[in-house]
DNA sequence: CTGGGACATGTCCCTAGGGACATATGAGAG
DNA sequence: CTCTCATATGTCCCTAGGGACATGTCCCAG
């Protein structure tokens, strides 16, 4: 139930429509919470029939743009600081490490050469993103400020995956019998 | 369809129950990747059927051990090496972090002494089982290899977010309007 | 010898999400 | 003026996963 928050808490910084939210789910969310078109129009239409938010204005194209009520903001907030936090985490490729001792080893090395240049691009995505706030690109507002410690865990996690890819590597493939 | 992959590769280091495959998922996936037993049975007897795994054994209370079978094992060596990875990550600590300006700043500040706690325990718990590997306490064998490879990862992994959570202590809630 | 707890396997239902497909409309190119 | 493309919103179906509930069985403590 996050993708549900998530749009609030997008809605809470100002109006939009649901292709903007698609929008800004791909270009700064798409890599720690993917989310398609589909599951949000649904979505929006259920906060509106629930009074969360609203329909501010229609444009041209049919289009929606919606507004965070009091309630949705509220919403959001109770989320933000009741509700438990979900730490599920589900990376195939950690799942996928457990099984390289069935992989040939140089098989095993360009999987891990690729992973790693994977991760350390989306690592320079995310710097890139944060130099250009600290440039001042997105202004100084604290919405801006949150997304800087977002695009950080990005920065971090990223890198620390690319090390960690690189770092298999250079250990060797299996060992020979305990020497007793 | 990574579930169906994970449990091959458990049966690949020999046979087991669904009772034990559950076991072995929460003892070192349940953070990196979850399953509860209910999935876990049901894809055994999907795998059964389609002949990629076979009962192996008929134990005490009703305990079937599964055995992977040749056609099981082409299947996960096909998974590892040619179809793609799913890079997808869904964390919601890191879509809550977009919203922090939306918290007080105690709040917050409470919030991520929390996460930053969770994180470094996890992280411990990763390092603890490492230097037991490493004592050699789950012998030598090419899987426990792989085992050491995504315990790294998982040290790595928590003992980023858990900087991340830190660092994020020492963040400006917020910052005055733009100096022009 | 009896009762509780750990072992062991399952069913059922509901929601979230992925992906294919459908459709309306405005803007601009030729 | 027409065609195409980007904008914008949706429907539909299928699978994966979460969680509650149900059941059988062996072991051991008292």
């Amino acid at each position: 139930m996050s993708l549900r928050h998530g749009l609030l808490g997008l809605l809470a910084e100002g109006p939009a429509s649901g292709y903007d939210l698609a929008g800004r789910f791909t270009e700064l969310l798409s890599s720690v919470w993917p989310a398609q078109h589909p599951k949000i129009y649904a979505e929006l239409n259920k906060l509106a029939a629930e009074g969360l938010v609203e329909v501010e204005s229609e444009g041209p194209r049919r289009r929606k743009a919606y507004r965070i009520t009091d309630a949705g903001i509220a919403e959001v907030k109770r989320w933000l600081t009741d509700v438990e936090v979900d730490h599920t985490m589900r990376l195939q490729p950690l799942l996928r490490s457990l099984f390289f001792w069935l992989m040939d080893t140089d098989e095993l090395q360009r999987h891990l050469e690729a992973e790693a240049r994977y991760y350390r691009e989306l690592e320079q995505n995310y710097r890139d993103y944060a130099a250009r706030k600290d440039r001042g690109e997105f202004g100084y507002s604290e919405q801006t400020q949150s997304m800087r410690v977002t695009i950080e865990a990005g920065i971090r996690l990223y890198s620390a995956l690319a090390d960690w890819a690189e770092w298999a590597q250079t250990v060797p493939p299996a060992k020979p019998a305990k020497p007793s």
